[in-house]
DNA sequence: TACGCAAGTGCAAATAAGTCTCATTTAGAT
DNA sequence: ATCTAAATGAGACTTATTTGCACTTGCGTA
């Protein structure tokens, strides 16, 4: 509810040529406020639960918007639903490890990969714009239980 | 139209524990004689045109089985379809550059890039079982032509 | 502070990719 | 040649996302 964080979103969506709307303004602050990696139904639920009104099509839509002017990051974990996270200011590129049996998600950066990654596209003659490394598997504590 | 092949085929399936239709041999073969990857709905608009008689459900199903065993291989290139591939042999894992104009799909594989996957599961105590490493960009020749 | 209008929104209908049901067919063992 | 579990075809269904269109609202301007 902060006003601070309101006003300071409102000039972040501006600056990128969009409309400070209330429903853009809230799905910031939701992404902005959790470290999960919501799809675009658990957003428009979560939105809903805090009373603010907003469609399916609107979220989609803020989200297609916030997506092209790199606000959030679509990631897509193979499951048939795009997933989204809040692109913290200007920090780097991170990847996932991603849990088959509890669906966690691990963010990692490994400055080693990112190298080689660029040596690849040289190699091919490629010009990267972006790239997603997504490790798929069981994590610690999964492992302990089963 | 090869009988070799189509034999050969045969007794992959066989030892997969799947029964040997015309349908899944069909679709086999199609896959192995393209470097393309394709999705779904160009598999069974291929086979129709090769006047193979089979449906889309089976496609689904037959792409679904032979991905559990490993015969294919599902990507995810996060446009909303899946993609398929031949598992050629019993050969190593690659990864993919992808070009965003002309679509063309690259394959690399680069081992040192492995070895730091193993290293980020190590760290964070995580059994992987599979990886995808996407990177989009632009191809050599689409850089020419723009 | 009120006005105008393009940008944004809500709703419901439309798509798109993939899955499921069930009656019919077929591979392959006997 | 016969039998049966496995596989297939047709189309209905589901789930995620997009779109058309009438209505609303930010926000620059008077």
């Amino acid at each position: 509810m902060s006003a601070a964080e309101n006003q300071q979103l409102k000039e972040v969506l501006r600056e990128h040529e969009l409309k400070a709307t209330t429903q853009r303004i809230a799905l910031l602050k939701l992404l902005d406020a959790t470290n999960e990696h919501f799809d675009a139904e658990e957003i428009y639920l979560e939105l809903r639960k805090k009373q603010k009104n907003v469609s399916r099509a609107t979220v989609y839509r803020s989200l297609e918007s916030l997506a092209e002017l790199d606000l959030v990051t679509r990631l897509d974990f193979g499951d048939g639903r795009m997933r989204f996270e809040r692109n913290k200011d200007e920090d780097e590129h991170h990847d996932h490890l991603i849990c088959e049996e509890c669906g966690k998600v691990i963010e990692f950066f490994n400055l080693e990969m990112e190298a080689q990654q660029l040596s690849v596209c040289e190699e091919n003659d490629f010009t990267p714009s972006t790239h997603t490394m997504h490790i798929f598997g069981t994590c610690s504590d999964c492992k302990k239980t089963s």
